[in-house]
DNA sequence: TTTTGTTCCGAAAACCTTTGCATTAATTTT
DNA sequence: AAAATTAATGCAAAGGTTTTCGGAACAAAA
């Protein structure tokens, strides 16, 4: 790679010392303004550009902020980044992205390499597999700022941002019941998730306030397309299949559509589905899904405000403040 | 933010010089065992990580590459990012997401961002409304290594990796024809764009390999998903509507699909479409659509790995590479 | 003439690490 | 015993920038 111009070429070009030339570049009054102007326009013509790196290593500060995921390709994961990168963008800073494939070992190894980046904090939405959280607790007693999105856990000293799951999904079941349903399946993610246990505690919770017994045989685990359209279909042979199904993402609620379908079982009639997301898809498939709108965006906009709070803010100990993202029903064609 | 532990800390402490400690660490041999053991294990205690800015700063190599996409949240560029995330990866670098959101005045400010991070590398896909290249090839002239991906342009210093989209093209509008079809449409990406250009030519030798003669007036510009829907709503409501569609990507498609699902044209009964992208959409809605994968995650690993040939090796001297990624037409429901 | 103020600029330290070149002490060779 | 070698460690510079603390030159005031 080519040197790049620095002050020092300056400085010699023009025969000051790199102090001056330093301060001519940012006005500073002490310097003759017949200087700054020589100065200045030498470093035009020359293309100088600040060395960023030697200003990270003084001042300790990288102006980015890291971000890991489980997955970029997932709808909502890059919904989320986009708003992320628009925030950090009008405020100049740089994301750094990395993706733990929902992988332990790799998120801790992701990790490490946050960590050795330097980056001024973390925004991190962990993996399926995580269990243990002291790589988390690292970049704490680093005292970097980490801010949990989506998938959060609040026993640690970080913010979090996510989705108001409890009510989102207490809302969809009650609207299924309001539409007629009385056998409500729901398809749940994993329980040791924050956002599993919410899910379905809404859910509960709604059934309990209409009066109808909960019933542990229509919880299935399930969170993905193909487990779900395996799943159904062999729910769907059932004489008894559920009337309605709540279910805890998108993917699940097409795939349920899907084996729906292959097995003539007609949406809205013989079954009505709610989803979770409001993705790309729900509104491209027959008929359009109702879902439960999560605001990627906006959670990747606030978690990213958040963030940059706290690294502006001159002490690290801070009350964790933690903030739910309303969700909202969308009301389409499966209901 | 807390001071992080350096080598200074550690020579403090055990009484040596900060060279010592240096060396130590890296199992120099000249450092006896002994030393190197008490280096280490204070190292381990204190928790000590290298700090990669200064040594950014000393190597001036900073082992990120810079990526600059029009938006993350479109699945064909976060399956390449998924792609580019897992090179990096492997190879111990880090990468740094900028999104122009199809705007050129972004896309050069993104471009001093990236200049002013000293990355490595540059992976490029760029705006639409691009027509100035001259901060691409500043980066050029920094002799930084850069990719041009999907969205290409050849006439720089740069290597390419993009779709083989004439041959796709051809062998999807082939197809409609050896289905059938007599009137083909096809929804046209922007013509100053390489890609717009090659599948235009791809369809129209298509066509005129079988002899059917080429119609303008078939040849519609359109390559979102609302567009699709209005447009195809004019065409569709026609007496004379085309029998078979050609679109630029899934989503063009699937705005054309819903269009003839709301107007009674049966699919794949009164029309056959075809897709480019192979999108999770694609397989979701029904009929399932017929498309032409253009294998993102292979995309964005090849350019990753042709990226970090150019960034290790010596020279800035080389003949660009221009890589085609090879597609498939994979046969669905809608033809 | 001496003091006091200005104005404009430079030297050097600091941020953290690596590395070529000493330096010291101990050991071996002549 | 003197000379040469080896082992273990330290010094200092370099990488680019900012910033504190002066310093020099000159003008104005006492």
């Amino acid at each position: 790679m080519k040197k790049q111009v620095t002050i020092k070429d300056i400085a010699e070009k023009l025969g000051f010392s790199v102090s001056t030339v330093s301060r001519a570049l940012k006005d500073h009054p002490d310097i003759s303004i017949k200087t700054r102007e020589a100065v200045k326009e030498l470093a035009k013509l020359l293309g100088y550009k600040p060395n960023r790196i030697a200003l990270n290593l003084k001042n300790s500060k990288t102006y980015t902020i890291g971000l890991l995921v489980p997955e970029t390709q997932h709808y909502f994961f890059s919904t989320i980044i986009n708003g992320i990168e628009e925030v950090a963008y009008e405020n100049n800073y740089s994301v750094m992205v990395f993706q733990s494939n929902e992988k332990y070992m790799r998120e801790v190894l992701n990790i490490q390499a946050l960590l050795s980046n330097r980056v001024d904090g973390v925004l991190v939405s962990f993996a399926k597999e995580t269990r243990d959280f002291s790589h988390f607790q690292q970049i704490i007693d680093n005292e970097i700022p980490l801010v949990f999105f989506d998938r959060i856990n609040r026993e640690l000293h970080a913010d979090t941002v996510s989705v108001d799951d409890y009510n989102g999904a207490f809302h969809a079941v009650s609207y299924l019941i309001e539409k007629g349903c009385q056998r409500i399946a729901i398809y749940s993610a994993p329980q040791h998730l924050l956002l599993g246990q919410n899910r379905l505690k809404g859910y509960k919770d709604a059934l309990e306030k209409h009066g109808i017994p909960f019933n542990k045989d229509l919880v299935y685990s399930c969170d993905t397309y193909q487990d779900a359209i395996k799943i159904s279909r062999s729910i769907f042979k059932k004489k008894d299949f559920p009337d309605g199904l709540f279910a805890v993402n998108d993917m699940t609620a097409l795939g349920a559509m899907k084996a729906a379908r292959n097995l003539g079982i007609s949406i809205p009639g013989d079954l009505k589905v709610v989803g979770f997301e409001n993705s790309l898809s729900s509104s491209i498939c027959d008929p359009e899904l109702t879902t439960v709108d999560q605001f990627g965006f906006e959670m990747g906009k606030k978690a990213t405000k958040l963030l940059l709070k706290r690294i502006e803010q001159d002490t690290f100990d801070f009350t964790p403040e933690h903030i739910k993202i309303k969700t909202r029903l969308i009301e389409r064609g499966t209901c």
